[in-house]
DNA sequence: ATTAGCACTCGTTAACAAGGAGTGCTAACA
DNA sequence: TGTTAGCACTCCTTGTTAACGAGTGCTAAT
């Protein structure tokens, strides 16, 4: 449907207003040595774009910018996948050298990474933890009346909790609790603790232990309780310097949407592998309908477990935080199966 | 050195300039019905004020701003506490009524509360982990290689870290480890964890422990990472909609300076307790010169543990922040002691 | 000591003109 | 038939000017 001609200045017209921010006229676009007819000729062109629906003007004479139809055009067709000049991959894998202790380091340098090299937030959402499995269960007394229950998985997290221990309860019977708990429980994913344990555990619990009743109200919170999974940022600021968000107004929005962990999820929880992007309005929330969203997602044991993300302006550099995110995500999930 | 009147004048000046933002002239401050003299008068005071620096113009025509020495002479010698409307302290109350499984979640509520009620940028310093002491540790293998090793303290926090098993360790050893550690370790404070490991331990586990050195790089790696302390956050975002911050180039740096963990605790960690104040300047980073920052501590088992702060521009409702942080921080200590 | 009166300063707002960037359209051109 | 030069037109931006209002400092009268 498209000529020849007009994807190229689709393309080109795209890719100066993500450099400059300002409405591309045909002067400017003509005065490239890649361009062989005059402005007019242009014009003509970029009106029948405009009329097509993939192009804006600001009013009425003013350049053109991408409509959010424009961008979704070009990401779908015209996205030239860029190569990362051999510095930049250097320093890249320079800030994977570090070795990390934990996994949570290692995502909390990849949110930065990928927001230093963007210039726009980076969001990674730790790994689901529902789909890990129990590998052991402790209780270890505090005081009288209080304990802390520790759940270790078998990807080496931690959850623990503290829960009060009734007066009824002595020590040999958490013991022999515990046992129980471990014997059961052990492999079981996590998500399926809180059914186990009402369905097999509390009949068990009945045959050998007195007065469990309120523990087990007080351990079957704790278990259920295995949280949203833990959210990582990067640059979360670094929006704040793109000309569009000059406007405090429109930046207030948007950082307090940044604070809701729950949004974020929504946002950014995908079913599908693989690198998506969104724009604009095809996010559902209005304080960000004026950013486009890539995510993809990262895996250990070649399971998808979690997302990365880069929000930044509609005017994002798509090529290179393609590129970028493609790369990382990569290296995350690298670093994570030859570590943990 | 200031008459009655002055004093009176520079009350109200700071309190009406709190509340509109802008500068106060003097006829709009004759117009109080608790003044009775002319706007002349009021002009003759308030240059005199100047003088002496409490005051400020914008402008060579404008009306009267606090400098930062008139906030301090405020803060210091008229801050007439305020009462808080029973409603108001209902809703405090009511905040808490919740009942609170972990501190954590304790104090987060507490930093939203303290943020919403003052509509300014809350921040607590979760409890100091140094002084606690080591209740248990303890190793779970993850796999043949990988183990996770979990430090409780008698507060009932828990630390944990993946560390590496070197190959030439075996299971029944490493038991022995740990039941070495733990023989010799509990009830030591944290911040001594290091210095006794390599004092005391070494010697131990020499005598009955093969290979133990490289295992003890990883335990010690693990032990001395009790990482800075928590930070909790509440309405982050609530300072921008300040009219002093109407402008994104003075927001940027702020905001960030809230991101880095290591200067926020540089500007919040006091050896004092009761309620500081610290206006503009008298904080030492550059970001923050034109807000003001008050803070308090708040303890466990009437030790000072841990800092309650609010962030706010120079024009900060002090009498009504600084009862809010003193009722907030009590609140949030009985709870801490009577839940943990 | 207080205050009314007045000249003066400065920020804000509106109106207006000039310049520039850009468009659409028409007519000429290859 | 596709391309382009030329031109009128639109709209944003910038600068100028004028008017107004809020506020001050000073002086002189009370």
């Amino acid at each position: 449907m498209l000529t020849e001609r007009q994807l190229f200045l689709l393309q080109v017209l795209v890719d100066d207003y993500i450099l400059s921010a300002e409405p591309i006229g045909s002067r400017s676009i003509s005065k490239r040595e890649d361009i062989h007819f005059s402005p007019a000729t242009i014009r003509n062109e970029l009106a029948d774009l405009e009329e097509m629906g993939f192009l804006e003007k600001t009013h009425l004479s003013s350049g053109r910018i991408p409509s959010e139809k424009g961008y979704r055009f070009y990401v779908d067709h015209l996205l030239s996948p860029i190569l990362l000049s051999d510095d930049e991959m250097r320093n890249i894998r320079k800030a994977y050298t570090e070795r990390y202790y934990e996994a949570e380091k290692l995502i909390e340098t990849t949110a930065q990474i990928l927001s230093d090299f963007t210039n726009c937030t980076a969001i990674v959402l730790g790994p689901e933890l529902l789909d890990t499995k129990l590998k052991h269960i402790q209780m270890i007394r505090l005081s009288e009346n209080r304990a802390v229950l520790i759940i270790v998985t078998d990807t080496g997290h931690v959850e623990n909790r503290v829960v009060a221990l009734p007066d009824e309860v002595n020590g040999s019977e958490i013991e022999r609790m515990v046992n129980i708990l471990n014997e059961r429980l052990i492999g079981v994913p996590l998500y399926q603790l809180k059914v186990r344990l009402q369905q097999e555990i509390h009949a068990v619990l009945n045959e050998h232990i007195h007065h469990y009743e309120r523990m087990m109200i007080e351990i079957e919170h704790a278990l259920s309780v295995n949280g949203p999974d833990q959210i990582y940022y990067g640059g979360k600021n670094n929006i704040l310097s793109q000309p569009e968000f000059r406007d405090i107004n429109k930046v207030i929005p948007l950082l307090n949407v940044l604070e809701k962990k729950d949004l974020i999820h929504g946002l950014l929880r995908s079913p599908k592998s693989g690198i998506q992007i969104k724009i604009g309005k095809e996010n559902k929330l209005v304080a960000i309908e004026d950013c486009s969203v890539i995510t993809t997602t990262y895996s250990v044991d070649s399971e998808h477990v979690g997302t990365v993300a880069v929000i930044g302006p509609k005017r994002m550099a798509y090529p290179r935080v393609v590129t970028l995110l493609d790369i990382i995500s990569k290296s995350l999930t690298n670093n994570l199966n030859s570590n943990y």
